[in-house]
DNA sequence: CGAACGGTTGACAAGGGTCAAGTTCGGTGG
DNA sequence: CCACCGAACTTGACCCTTGTCAACCGTTCG
């Protein structure tokens, strides 16, 4: 099964962690999707944002899907799986600095210096959708939705790591794990605020490293937060269900999140 | 002495932080030099973004320079002085989430929601230009070199965040601190990497805030780097010299920075 | 002169890291 | 079918880093 297979392969395909599974792939624009989100779009830029994007394509976990020589001139959509991006320390191990979800754009961070500094991995097996930045960069010329959709989606990653930035500074390890969980929610379920229950594929070791704690603390912490019925774990399925969501909210602090307001029905900001 | 005065107050010019004090302040665009810096541009850009600055105006430390109700729509360029984004918590105090320094633009993050998360507050007395975000959207449309120094200038900005969410999640306390001065050190001297000399105008409560650990600690880790012959604070005049600068870099595991890449001569990114 | 603020220092406590052993579980091979 | 293996998770004991609280000092400013 090579990993450039266009054919979807029914062992492999993802069951959960799918952005629009239902899509077919032709007529149909991930760049289009995710990028309405952060700015309207209208037929015309959907036509070229279809016309830009390369052919979708299936990555194992543990694949480095972008790098110095991998996928330097792209941008990838994520269409299905979790990836994140690693810098090497002096001591040699990586160092996860950043969490892409299904929906996600990887590559606008190093837009100018393509994948100078970090390497994107992928945590689990996915499926992503590469697009050249020079015909990007054609496309925005002249187009200014085009600009402003770009725009708001650098720029809504760039708060989200402001809300990342945030919790690591003034939060405690577990109110640290409940913000996160919660940044999760937001980010996985933008549009379905009343959503319970997460598809949560990460290892505790990733949780500890994205969080900057030991896995036996993110252990300990998670144990805590079930003790405390806030949230309730499926060990076969992988699954979260959030137990308490306004006493997590209030624990964690979550509702000054850039994200959170993505959720709230009262939203006057998106789109 | 009115915030908003144009005249240039002997007493109020701050000397040790002006990001080209010798600049005349007319045919001179902070922008232009700013952007420059991330995309090149040419005459005509530096013309239209002379016309659409707005004029200086100098601030108070501790001045609210940007919320939803101050400077709403536009950017605000740091001529002098050092400001921070913050974030209300619950318990009713200030989060400090970003640092900004002269030369630096405010309100990228926020671009298409202004003011609606984050205030900006001035830590030292300074000069801001604002301009109005419309007018440069007007400048945008159909001039891609703008288009690509904005989103160079905002993805610059994003990487410095990834670089203290690195500094945040890998790093002890007094490592944290090191990191941090030679973040500064990069950002304040990014053509001259020989400079060893910091003027460093923040309180210990302020650094603690913005590295997640208390005024008492950040006194201590201080003393302890001084102690190591690291570095050299002068009371007097705020300024921290670097007395190894090797040995720091070696310590924090700096190199693996992204603005670290600035600083060195076989820069290839820059320009 | 006295507040107010920022920095410094010490004693003590708590949160989280480290290490090591044990468990569960899915996969692999005989 | 069973034995074995490794990966991820769990738990306990111990200790180090950092937070907390408090007192004290030096400067600045009204």
């Amino acid at each position: 099964m090579p990993s450039s297979s266009l054919a979807v392969d029914e062992k492999l395909q993802p069951k959960h962690y799918t952005v629009s599974s239902s899509q077919a792939w032709f007529g149909y624009s991930i760049y289009f999707d995710i990028l309405s989100q952060h700015g309207a779009l209208s037929r015309h830029e959907r036509e070229t944002l279809r016309m830009l994007q390369g052919s979708p394509k299936r990555v194992r976990k543990g694949e480095v899907i972008k790098s110095d020589t991998c996928n330097n001139g792209m941008l990838l959509a994520i269409q299905d799986g979790w990836a994140c991006s690693c810098r090497l320390t002096k001591d040699g191990d990586r160092q996860i600095i950043d969490l892409y979800l299904p929906g996600d754009i990887v590559g606008l961070r190093d837009y100018q210096q393509s994948g100078r500094f970090d390497e994107i991995i992928m945590l689990t097996e996915g499926l992503i959708i590469p697009a050249p930045k020079n015909k990007i960069d054609k496309a925005m010329e002249g187009n200014s939705k085009l600009i402003h959709a770009f725009l708001g989606a650098a720029m809504y990653q760039s708060n989200i790591m402001a809300d990342r930035l945030n919790n690591l500074i003034s939060h405690d390890a577990t109110t640290r794990i409940a913000y996160f969980i919660l940044e999760l929610h937001a980010r996985l379920h933008l549009g379905h605020p009343e959503a319970r229950d997460i598809f949560f594929p990460l290892s505790q070791q990733v949780i500890g490293d994205l969080l900057g704690m030991t896995n036996v603390h993110v252990c300990r912490c998670l144990n805590h937060l079930e003790s405390l019925e806030l949230l309730h774990r499926d060990k076969e399925t992988r699954n979260i269900k959030i137990l308490n969501y306004e006493e997590l909210l209030s624990l964690a602090g979550f509702s000054t999140a850039y994200i959170y307001s993505y959720l709230k029905p009262s939203n006057t900001i998106a789109h």
